[in-house]
DNA sequence: ATAATACATTCAAGATTATGAATATGACAG
DNA sequence: CTGTCATATTCATAATCTTGAATGTATTAT
């Protein structure tokens, strides 16, 4: 009987499960790199600067936690925000945690230097940027 | 040079030790008990049926990440959210992931079996109730 | 069919965190 | 100034998470 099968249990833990996924440091640069768009693994490596297999261990714990879809298109799998309210749960912390926000538009279009897809030449990638 | 140190460094960071700080189920419902009100460790510890060190450690945990605020009255110490707008947040990921908030409006006064400091018989304890 | 590309998965070691036990401190009563 | 109560802190270990390395799978091009 570990830990994670107890927390299930209740609302609560519900709750503190989705916040666990979501705050840990590589993740919210994903989410927040995925912003209102969406991005390939590729576009995120280049844009994070870590190696592809990193980047997908965290887009799966994100898909299972349901915050995240994937479509593939090709070769490539988009990842998009299930529920872009999460952007504004992250600027509600982010309010509460003291950080400001510099850039809440969604940003100019970014060359993505590394990335090759067809989208990165495209989409523009984040909504937030946290300086 | 540790993972702390270098998350200190960005802003994404901070905002993910502030929602990992606030996000383990016990600090959770530390939180959510004390809701609007204040709360003596020795309310929680019954309240929440934990051990007084094991509450304690939780509470020095968010009290650091300036979640709480204490204050001594004689013997007692009595915590505080130092925002009240943590309590939205918490609703907001609550809403997120997918759990259902019985009760939002403040809660009836509860006999805090246990707990015999005054405080303890006159707050209301929870504004927030994940049933 | 083979190769190459884009991504997913597994696995294990290291790093971090959580937890319980023991102990310390600070305030008040006597 | 001694004891007791409320709370804080320290410490060691167990549990968990993170991360990198290696490998697997699906799709397209040749």
């Amino acid at each position: 009987m570990n830990m994670t099968e107890l927390q299930l249990s209740s609302n609560t833990a519900k709750v503190s499960d989705f916040l666990q996924t979501i705050s840990a440091q590589p993740r919210l640069e994903i989410i927040l790199t995925i912003g209102a768009n969406e991005a390939c693994v590729c576009h995120l490596e280049a844009f994070l600067g870590q190696r592809q297999a990193y980047i997908s261990q965290h887009l799966m714990a994100l898909r299972e936690a349901g915050v995240l879809t994937a479509r593939r298109e090709g070769r490539f799998i988009f990842y998009r925000l299930a529920d872009l309210e999460l952007l504004d749960l992250i600027r509600h912390a982010a309010r509460l945690a003291g950080v400001s926000i510099d850039s809440l538009g969604v940003s100019e279009q970014i060359s993505s230097p590394g990335c090759e897809c067809p989208k990165c030449m495209v989409d523009a990638p984040a909504l937030i940027t946290l300086v």
